[in-house]
DNA sequence: GGAATAAACATCGTATACGAAGTAATCCAA
DNA sequence: TTGGATTACTTCGTATACGATGTTTATTCC
């Protein structure tokens, strides 16, 4: 018989907050891309390949913190626009490196001022920012690293 | 010519992180919820009506998180299942008030003691988490405050 | 060195999500 | 009071996401 701490409000949840706070994103970035074709996931891939050159699908799978089998479309997507290359290794005929274009590093030119812009205009104070980012970041290599208790609904569903 | 400041990498965006943690979150909860027909957005309607009593899509809509066009559809499956009803507004035919039945609230208090339990196991100190909880909160409501600048890809793509 | 494994992607089925557009009911203003 | 807004919800089209599964290629272990 735990009790452990009863959960009153979806407030009082970090991953409601953050499932709020993403929507939230979602909606302000959907609303700044509009009409552009770029999406959130896809600038999330480019920054991913700018900053960390070209890679596999899998690392790219890492780095940007979605399953492979998310990013496979959508790569094949970004191809056919020019954004990025996707080449089969010859090493490795299983790899595909997946490259940044010069025409993709010029969307994301363009991105990166738009997203600073906006991140500006919400005069978030740098200093909470840091440390709810580092507590982020600690919070997700714990869910990533748990094991999670697994619902029982025997006797009712 | 407003170089702002200029983004280097993913890990310092505050939208990235979130959105990261979110998918974290996602395969956490798909994990613990597996095979009881129970998802996470369905569980914060769970919650939205237990905490606060029977109310229109709408209402429901803003306790969620979520548009209501993305309840509609979600609403349905769940009175399918049983869990809520759905039921025309006599005095405004327009509305449709939901509410959640016994059987939801045994499924709630299931689910309720899995996330409490989960949440345990994550050993988060309750001071940064009610921090970061509150500076979430914050980030939210400027953003959906915020008009967010337009991205143009004219010369590019 | 050849079968059993494992790894890397892709495909499939399902579940959210969103904006835009549609429908029906209510409101409101001339 | 009636016809044009407005509101509430639903439907539609598109874009992520995930786990499970399939396919091809590499590795490993007799």
């Amino acid at each position: 018989m735990d009790k452990s701490a009863p959960i009153n409000t979806l407030d009082e949840l970090l991953c409601f907050n953050v499932y709020s706070l993403h929507r939230s994103f979602g909606r302000y970035y959907q609303a700044a891309f509009s009409e552009t074709g770029l999406t959130y996931p896809k600038f999330v891939i480019l920054m991913a390949l700018d900053v960390g050159g070209p890679m596999s699908v899998s690392d790219l799978s890492v780095r940007a913190g979605v399953e492979a089998n998310t990013l496979s479309p959508l790569l094949k997507k970004m191809a056919d626009f020019g954004a990025i290359t996707r080449t089969r290794s010859e090493a490795d005929e299983r790899r595909v490196e997946v490259a940044i274009t010069p025409m993709g590093q010029d969307i994301l030119t363009r991105a990166r001022d738009i997203i600073s812009q906006g991140f500006k205009d919400l005069q978030i104070d740098p200093d909470r920012m840091f440390e709810a980012l580092t507590f982020l970041g600690e919070v997700r290599v714990k869910v990533e690293d748990s094991d999670p208790p697994k619902l029982d609904l025997d006797g009712i569903a």
